[in-house]
DNA sequence: TAGATTGTTAATCGATTAACAATC
DNA sequence: TAGATTGTTAATCGATTAACAATC
């Protein structure tokens, strides 16, 4: 496989979203079904499908179990995935008890904190550890993803130790630049996210 | 002004917090010590300034002063922007309670929720709604930005009665294509994130 | 066969980067 | 002047879309 571009990538989940929504009284499904869906153009779907090797039938479309089975294969969620949490805040405890990452087999092994007031306690079932316990929470777990949901002064500190650890991605909420090596590192900004739409709240169509 | 390509505004709210960690002894910076803050390339930054209208001094650079007013009014935080917050479930709560919002001027003015044990009740300060109430939410607040914490089924209603109110732009929690006209829209899907990450799993450099 | 729909190519569009003349 | 750094052009790269021959 590999080599898929990121935009594709970055699709694959939507996919797998949509064929949820599909009338389940059919095998088959049509890029353009799909596409609708999605929100997206139906040659789009094709192409997509086509640059991870999923193929479909010409005048009849592609075949639902079959594209469900294989974008879960290749998001890697055919395997249980590992993710433990830093920062026990209520971002990190919404996030620790947040029904969607569940549902796709993500299992949240822990949190992390350093307020000792926290540490002990659970959030949804999860346990939080002391940061000075990350090594053994990673270690134990085999987990492969972290998520930094720590002020953003903590945060590169925590992604250094994290990538120590030999945790393989992060999912960064601080609003930080990370600089680590070797480990792929995504970020979602909130408040970038917010300034974004102010900014669009002043351009053409303001009132 | 108007006509800014999408990937230029969305590095604003970026530069803009990068000019924070400026050390704060020199009146200028150049594109070079912006782009190694911001984790972009120099001719990115020059490219992008220049692109919004915000010009330096050959051979000196930016004005840094400059730089953080005119990217403020350009991301329109120059006035206070009013959010309501639909969906009073642990996400919700958590981003009634976001520092990062309110450090850039926005303002919570309200949670919407249907479970009466929730209406009536604060968090962080911020009153919980009947949905009912939306409108009056809306309404006597002046919101322009509407956020979507709810549950995925409850997601386009919301989005729909949003867009009634008169809201001009909704960002969305929800793992759901929302269909709304006249509206933008912007999608913040968490279990995405995780399932582009765990793609990354299994590519290249996977143990 | 006729109708439907894929898979792929080529065209277009947009974003990034390199390079360098302009100029402080 | 010499050194620094912008602002912009052109080159490159990547993503999207349109179109249609292939084919079920």
């Amino acid at each position: 496989m590999a080599n898929i571009p990121p935009a594709t990538v970055a699709r694959l989940p939507l996919y797998l979203r949509s064929l949820a929504s599909l009338p389940s009284d059919r095998p088959t499904c049509s890029s353009e079904e799909l596409a609708q869906i999605a929100g997206v153009q139906s040659a789009q779907v094709r192409k997509d499908l086509s640059l991870v090797g999923l193929r479909g039938v010409r005048g009849v479309g592609y075949d639902i179990d079959g594209l469900r089975l294989q974008l879960t294969r290749l998001l890697g969620l055919d395997h249980e995935v590992r993710v433990v949490i830093v920062g026990a805040g209520n971002l990190g405890r919404a996030l620790a008890d947040f029904a969607g990452f569940r549902e796709w087999g993500f299992t949240i092994v822990g949190l992390v904190d350093n307020d000792p007031a926290k540490i002990g306690t659970t959030v949804a079932g999860v346990p939080v550890n002391a940061l000075s316990d990350l090594d053994r929470v990673v270690g134990d777990g085999e987990v492969s993803i972290g998520i930094i949901a720590t002020p953003p002064g903590a945060a590169q500190d925590v992604a250094q130790r994290l990538a120590d650890t030999g945790i393989r991605s992060i999912l960064n909420f601080a609003p930080t630049v990370l600089r680590v090596d070797g480990i792929e590192v995504r970020r979602v900004d909130l408040s970038s996210e917010l300034q974004i739409l102010a900014h669009h709240l002043h351009g053409p169509g303001a009132l």
